[in-house]
DNA sequence: GCTAGGATTGAGACCGGACTCACATTGGGG
DNA sequence: CCCCAATGTGAGTCCGGTCTCAATCCTAGC
């Protein structure tokens, strides 16, 4: 019978070697299956640990083997299925491999996502995954190296900084569905993201996303080849609540030019861009065509289904974490599995009725 | 092997200490801003702390306050939206009080969560909060309490188990979502749910979830009133993956006497009934009936609008979180807000044809 | 029967902070 | 001018493990 006594403090290998009768080094040893142990006193100790439920502490362990088995994951919103489903990859992965997760959500707000790493830092994580903010301002990720710990960039690059990084080529998809979009006969395409800039889009200028940047600069480049560019009224950053982007969106489709596509940068955006344009009384993709970034099940759904770009999201998250993971274990990189965005076509891209009316 | 190890210790108050020329306690003194200090010595031990970056280490601070500062989420699926919001809510709720949250996944299998909960209590977190997998296998629950340490479950119940429980009353919702499709007209109602089971529903049965107990609780008194029962044919468990979740819904719609009414356990399974729906060429609300539970945005961009049962997971979260800090912080338990689940009408309940016909 | 050398074992030193305790210093009150 | 209380300060312990090191056993080999 187990003595059932209602103490506060946990069993410890000094709890355990006190009632197996032998040192705490030998309990220890016992217990960590490492060193050497006689059978009778190995006995002595598992049966003596199991009666009192001895647990370790993993703390304790951590401190000084200075490992936590544990990995930070920093991401802008996990309330986004892009990152839930990275993130789960992530999760998944590390569980195999015996880590843990400590998830911080940042709001796409660079300060939080400072303190986050530094929070991360100071538990002690084993690495860290980290879906920057900003590709600009740096500074905390360049710690974390400084620090020596592994670090690993998802979906997004971040300027001079030497850390290996899990994303797909953008520059080359948002070229490739730019093309598909041209090709269908549109000239008026709309770019709308919730990205915040310090002021309105110009053509050539600098944005703190790199993921942005590839896609505008994917786009541009498959405009140009047909003389055309990318310009301020059609590419429509810091949309920022849903009632933002609806009034983004009726922007885009009522100015004297409008737009005949809208691309969405992302499922979140995509929800009220689609909303506005059902307000507006206009058919998809009879009046205006929509692209979106991003696949979730969902978008086959709708009448008519999306058309989109997926990325392998899920696989993202796990080639991040198995990434990391072989950084910590000091393992080589893998070669990186390859990673590449897709475009699905479904039902909402079409031809302009100003392109119709000619043929 | 070569010699790549610089492994550069971190710096610690001991370093500070030497560097202001003060013993090592006047520098933990200063820098934890506790005990008496001269203002002569604060300034040098914060020059040098500053000087050198120190950061205190979590770890070994957390082992000798006993308070890691961290809780433990265990869901049974983050990608699943349900959770996604509900971890957001947990996250900033957490994030705000000063708390930091690891996430573990469990796939809804309940010895993943036993060990989920293992690893917790292991890494000392102050306080858990579940979603579990089962009412009924819960003795890893109880040790959490037996371990005295806080434990709040979120959105389901535990049998016999005195935790705190953040969760809507679903019974009640059941019966009124069930009332509302029995007066339309419906009087077969099938209900389409992931949960595993031993067997195949049997009327009185006792299933494992308390979420899909109360669920079936209220349809059950719904029905009743009408002088209708649940009946294995409509009530189907054990809905897997995509394809048997369509293939169930072929059934239920195939059957000689058919359902005009299907009912999702929740928004992943919906997508999948909804499919099948459209792939047997069938209408909603026009042939079949559609209602789901938790409201998505999405659910307001298909044909029609998607009629739901929604919960105000965010909040839960935050309710939960709330809860298990203030049980962290030994303050009292505060007055459960109100959380209630709402039925949204939007266009995907209709009367089915039968009935139609009679009118 | 005696000894070398591997197998066992226990004491105690860490890890990096928080905190206790005993020993200065100061300074205000009597 | 002395005494006591209120600071300041440093040495050292503790948290709960891991790990080093020297001492002790034990058994085979001669």
């Amino acid at each position: 019978m187990s003595s059932n006594n209602p103490r506060r403090r946990d069993v410890t290998v000094a709890d355990v070697a006190k009632a197996a009768q032998v040192s705490k080094a030998q309990a220890a040893r016992a217990l960590g299956n490492y060193g050497a142990v006689s059978d009778d006193v190995r006995e002595r100790v598992l049966a003596a640990a199991e009666e009192l439920a001895y647990r370790p502490n993993e703390l304790a362990r951590s401190m000084n083997t200075g490992k936590s088995h544990t990995i930070g994951v920093v991401v802008g919103d996990i309330e986004n299925p892009h990152f839930g489903l990275a993130t789960r990859g992530i999760s998944d992965t590390a569980k195999k491999a015996g880590f843990n997760v400590i998830l911080i959500n940042t709001d796409e707000d660079v300060s939080a996502e400072v303190d986050a790493v530094q929070v991360l830092l100071d538990k002690r994580v084993d690495g860290l995954i980290v879906a920057p903010a900003s590709s600009v301002n740096t500074g905390h990720l360049q710690r974390v190296q400084e620090a020596a710990r592994p670090l690993v960039l998802l979906d997004r690059t971040a300027g001079g900084l030497a850390a290996q990084t899990v994303a797909v080529d953008m520059a080359g998809m948002a070229y490739e569905s730019t093309r598909y979009l041209l090709s269908e006969g549109h000239r008026r395409i709309a770019f709308i993201s919730t990205l915040k800039t310090e002021s309105p889009f110009t053509p050539g200028m600098v944005v703190d996303s790199s993921q942005i940047t590839e896609r505008l600069d994917g786009m541009g480049r498959a405009l140009g080849e047909e003389g055309l560019a990318l310009s301020a009224d059609l590419v429509r950053l810091n949309a920022g609540d849903a009632e933002s982007i609806r009034s983004i969106t009726r922007d885009v489709l009522l100015m004297p030019e409008p737009a005949t596509a809208v691309v969405a940068s992302d499922g979140l955006i995509a929800l009220s861009v689609i909303e506005a344009i059902q307000e507006l009384g206009l058919s998809i993709p009879g009046d205006v065509s929509f692209l979106m970034y991003d696949d979730f099940a969902w978008t086959r759904l709708t009448t008519p289904p999306l058309t989109v770009i997926a990325q392998p999201v899920y696989d993202m998250g796990v080639a991040a974490a198995s990434a990391l993971i072989r950084q910590i274990e000091g393992r080589k990189p893998a070669v990186a599995p390859d990673l590449v965005a897709r475009l699905i076509k479904r039902g909402s891209v079409g031809t302009p009725r100003a392109v119709k009316a000619y043929t």
